[in-house]
RNA sequence: GGGUUGGUAGUUCAGUUGGUUAGAAUGCCGCCCUGUCACGGCGGAGGUCGCGGGUUCGAGUCCCGUCCAGCCCGCCA
């Protein structure tokens, strides 16, 4: 037996065993004739005592950290204790050690603050699994991974693997495609997701299905963000919006309650895309913090023409919000008092090209009342008022001003909202708080492309009563800025996000499950019939023998371990990760390919 | 594709206005130390300042280009 306990176990009542343990040299701490080693493993620390008698032993074969050894001997109490460590009252005298394998000096320290910086990191990372950082947020991610298996399980869900080398359908991401060898001048596409096999698996009867399983997406990467990674892809028969939400509510508080031990019994929060987007400027708002934006040019739920223009600034001679898209407010609680230093930076952190505003406009609302802005020659008090009211600003709060077109605007004024309310302490780590966001429009206008897009996916479900503003084609759009009094923008869908502190982590819908109206999407989404056959004629062919209505979501396992460990970067939750340019540096791919396969593959290059 | 921050000892970093021999901590090596646990003490080794070019009497420092890494925008049905 190579050992019969971990390092992680021993207390004061192991005293007097005698026993064997194997793991890695965390450090020696050589003190005169004795000597001490930290020896390691995935269970913890146990400290080991060289007497005198192993001098001559250890000076002919020294030790060196990340050495592999077994040793045996006898636990005995420490005459001085560690209160610090689990195994701190206890050492192990050794009788007889045999060092199992060598190591090099490894080029960071193996502790939990580390010195080495991420690139070494990873480069190394089987060197930084072995740290308890990196250790804690795998195990974390095997405790969400665990009871999420729990909980479907107990509500009969199937787990059911998908394959992986599928057809490439090039609508949304790009496709990380694979050449095949048997079928010349052919390719495979790894899935973005399982989505039509898990709608044709509804088809078949299996009614609640789940899968935790690899996706991938030939994009950019990002903090959040990876080429492949891990979703908890579920799918239900014979339900409604409602079903889901509550079916996966459950999962959710679930999760909480084994992962983080936090009982989420309040109601979880709902709020609809428009409302989402008029009151946070964001689809995914973070409602741990209020700070609620305020439109100064348009009330809500109009369009922003010149019609509608509200009298809350009206006409003031001040070109930049006069001439304005639109101009919007939030106010920072307790922030009057800022100097102008803290202004000028404000402003400057607004400018920088990712934020892209010309400039920021504050108003003070001092504690008396009275308010000082750099706008005032142009807003008399009553206006600063009415704008104070709007932006439910106090007395002793800081308002500040983005004017400019309408998407850019918001998407900063948002942006500027979520780094106040990180400025202010108002995003607590350890404070949780969910939110559907629903009622997402079933299209989107691509300017790029110059069509309609599905905004979710095209097998989302318009809202039944939307289904009559479906039209069979898809209109080209002479003016841009027209699109928003085309039908599509107005249909709605049976589409849902679960938001966790301002992070999707999850989005589903009730599905098309009628060859018709899957037709129609096809039609809508510029698709000929003939390309949406080609395309996906199998899951056509399918809703023609008995589909039932079915709908369902997927979580982003890696983003939502991230999140419950406290983190804003999902690598450290995923034991390989790739790095910014999706590469994995430990092995240093993707890497090019020999000759001879590329012959098999019939496959020449045009590059270099 | 774009923006931004960084690249100096094995590692993490400092390096002033361009000026003598590029520093610190940690790690590593050697010696001392019988109760340490971030052990301590003394000594030592360790550098093509990412790479290429330019400006200058002189470049780690300034300029141009390039590569790599982090973060962000675009992108991510």
């Amino acid at each position: 037996m190579f050992r019969t306990n971990t390092c992680g176990e021993l207390r004061i009542n192991n005293a007097g065993e005698k026993l064997t343990l194997a793991g890695w040299v965390q450090t020696i701490r050589k003190f005169g004739a004795i000597t001490f080693v930290d020896l390691r493993d995935r269970y913890g620390i146990t400290q080991l005592l060289f007497s005198e008698a192993f001098n001559g032993q250890l000076e002919k074969d020294p030790l060196g950290r990340e050495f592999v050894l077994q040793v045996t001997g006898t636990v005995s109490e420490r005459s001085s204790k560690n209160p610090q460590i689990p195994t701190g009252e206890i050492e192990l005298n050794v009788e007889s050690f045999r060092i199992l394998n060598k190591s090099q000096t490894p080029p960071f320290t193996i502790q939990d603050d580390t010195d080495g910086g991420d690139d070494i990191r990873m480069k190394y990372r089987f060197l930084d699994l072995r740290r308890n950082a990196v250790k804690r947020n795998l195990e974390l991610r095997y405790a969400v991974g665990r009871s999420t298996r729990n909980y479907l399980h107990e509500q009969n869900f199937l787990d059911i693997e998908t394959p992986f080398l599928i057809k490439s359908t090039p609508e949304g991401a790009r496709d990380f495609v694979v050449p095949s060898r048997m079928n010349e001048g052919q390719f495979y596409a790894l899935p973005q997701s399982p989505q039509t096999f898990k709608q044709l698996l509804m088809v078949s009867g299996y009614d609640r299905y789940y899968q935790i399983v690899k996706c991938f997406r030939d994009e950019d990467l990002r903090a959040d963000r990876q080429p492949e990674f891990t979703q908890i892809d579920c799918e239900m028969c014979f339900v409604e919006q409602e079903d889901i939400l509550h079916m996966f509510e459950g999962l959710v508080r679930r999760i909480f309650k084994d992962v983080r031990s936090i009982d989420y019994s309040e109601a979880i929060e709902r709020m609809t895309w428009d409302d989402a987007m008029w009151n946070y400027g964001n689809d995914k708002p973070d409602i741990r913090f209020d700070m609620r934006i305020a439109n100064l040019k348009f009330p809500q739920h109009t369009y922003p023409t010149k019609e509608n223009i509200s009298h809350l600034i009206g006409d003031a001679g001040f070109g930049v919000f006069d001439e304005a898209e639109t101009v919007l407010a939030i106010a920072v609680k307790g922030c009057s008092e800022y100097t102008r230093k803290q202004t000028d930076e404000l402003t400057e952190w607004v400018k920088r090209p990712q934020i892209g505003m010309k400039g920021l406009v504050f108003i003070k609302c001092n504690a008396d009342g009275t308010f000082k802005s750099s706008v005032d020659k142009f807003y008399n008090e009553e206006k600063l008022k009415a704008i104070a009211a709007a932006a439910n600003a106090l007395p002793g709060d800081l308002i500040l001003i983005l004017a400019g077109a309408e998407e850019r605007t918001r998407k900063a004024t948002s942006d500027l909202r979520m780094e106040m309310g990180k400025r202010l302490g108002l995003r607590k780590d350890d404070e949780f708080k969910l939110l559907w966001v629903l009622d997402f429009p079933l299209f989107e206008y691509s300017e790029d492309d110059n069509r309609w897009v599905a905004r979710h996916h095209p097998f989302t479900s318009p809202k039944p009563d939307h289904i009559g503003m479906m039209i069979n084609n898809n209109p080209v759009i002479e003016d841009a800025a027209k699109y928003l009094e085309h039908p599509y923008s107005n249909i709605k869908a049976n589409a849902y996000d679960l938001v966790l502190n301002g992070n999707e982590i999850g989005g589903g819908s009730i599905r098309i499950y009628q060859r018709e109206l899957q037709e129609k999407m096809f039609a809508a989404l510029g698709m000929t019939e003939e390309e949406a056959n080609h395309k996906f004629g199998f899951l056509l062919g399918a809703f023609e023998y008995g589909a039932p209505p079915h709908g369902g979501l997927a979580f982003g396992f890696d983003r939502l371990c991230a999140i419950l460990g406290g983190s804003e970067s999902i690598r450290d939750f995923i034991a390989f990760p790739k790095n910014n340019s999706g590469r994995d540096v430990m092995l240093d791919a993707p890497s090019s390919i020999d000759d001879k396969q590329l012959v098999e593959l019939q496959i020449k290059l045009d590059v270099k």
